[in-house]
DNA sequence: AGTGATTCTCGGTCGC
DNA sequence: TGCGACCGAGAATCAC
């Protein structure tokens, strides 16, 4: 499933591909996928002639800056993005094309169909639903110990939870967060205002941390993910709890086990992380 | 207002 | 072979 750095390797390898391209028409097979504007005809038609500029990310959200306006694009559980020949047979669970001016296509797939896109005038993109609703990724500037700190002190959420929250960090999904716990050493029930300053002070620095280095493996292959370009991601080979359970604990050689918290499979070693 | 629990989207996967 | 339970991001909804 793609978190941040799934999603930066996605745009860094989708940017060279579909810069400079224009769009020529749009195929939509699921509408339900399109949810602003309401009207998939208006959809299509907001975005025909448009050529892509830049692609850019916040946090787990692509965002394809067009001529007039912004595709914004969430792949949630499953949804990838190639580049192909029109040429190319339309795969079983492709649901968007869009069809380029020089033959080529960007074709957004989508196995559970649960990614949704979003488009707006170029400006209003950041101070509109979903967007406006995210808290700073671990690479922005606001991205602060004070800020986290502040944050993670004022809730009485389980501290799984509230890394899980985008409007409070965005960018962290299920993967990294289990992975930040286990670096940090701490239980992901724990109270969040219930840690030390110490503790949060290291989930602050372990969050860029794992993330800043999964982008640099180009992120994880778990089940389906590959980048805009095809290729499998490398983090998985780095992880210490996520998906390990019945190994032995990279660190203790404790058996990592899997429990339930905040709604979510959650992996964690007993020893590096007691309660 | 903050929080938690529940429901909904969906189809592949797994256990029986 | 078939069937139901399960998984999960994130929004919506409801209860407290």
């Amino acid at each position: 499933m793609p978190e941040l750095p799934e999603v930066e390797t996605i745009r860094k390898t989708l940017e060279n591909l579909v810069i400079n391209k224009t769009i020529e028409n749009i195929t939509v097979h699921w509408p339900k996928i399109i949810k602003q504007p309401d009207d998939v005809e208006h959809f299509k038609t907001i975005l025909k002639n448009e050529t892509i500029r830049k692609v850019d990310r916040r946090g787990k959200f692509l965002l394809f800056y067009l001529t007039d306006h912004v595709l914004v694009s969430h792949l949630r559980m499953e949804g990838k993005y190639r580049v192909v020949p029109m040429s190319e047979p339309v795969a079983k669970h492709t649901h968007v094309i869009f069809h380029f001016t020089d033959g080529s296509e960007l074709r957004y797939h989508d196995v559970r169909k649960f990614g949704t896109m979003h488009v707006f005038p170029t400006g209003s993109e950041l101070n509109t639903k979903p967007l406006n609703q995210l808290g700073p990724d671990p690479f922005q500037k606001e991205y602060t110990k004070d800020y986290v700190l502040d944050k993670v002190m004022k809730t009485t959420r389980n501290i799984k939870a509230t890394l899980l929250d985008q409007s409070i960090i965005a960018g962290l999904g299920n993967i990294y967060v289990d992975e930040v716990l286990f670096l940090s050493n701490v239980h992901p029930e724990k109270r969040a205002n219930k840690l030390t300053e110490n503790e949060v002070k290291t989930i602050w620095k372990n969050a860029h941390l794992v993330l800043e280095k999964a982008v640099k493996q180009g992120g994880t292959t778990i089940r389906s993910y590959v980048d805009g370009a095809g290729e499998m991601g490398m983090f998985q080979q780095e992880l210490f709890v996520y998906g390990q359970q019945n190994k032995q604990c990279k660190v203790c050689g404790v058996e990592i086990i899997k429990l339930k918290v905040a709604g979510r499979g959650t992996h964690i070693c007993p020893k590096c992380q007691s309660l």
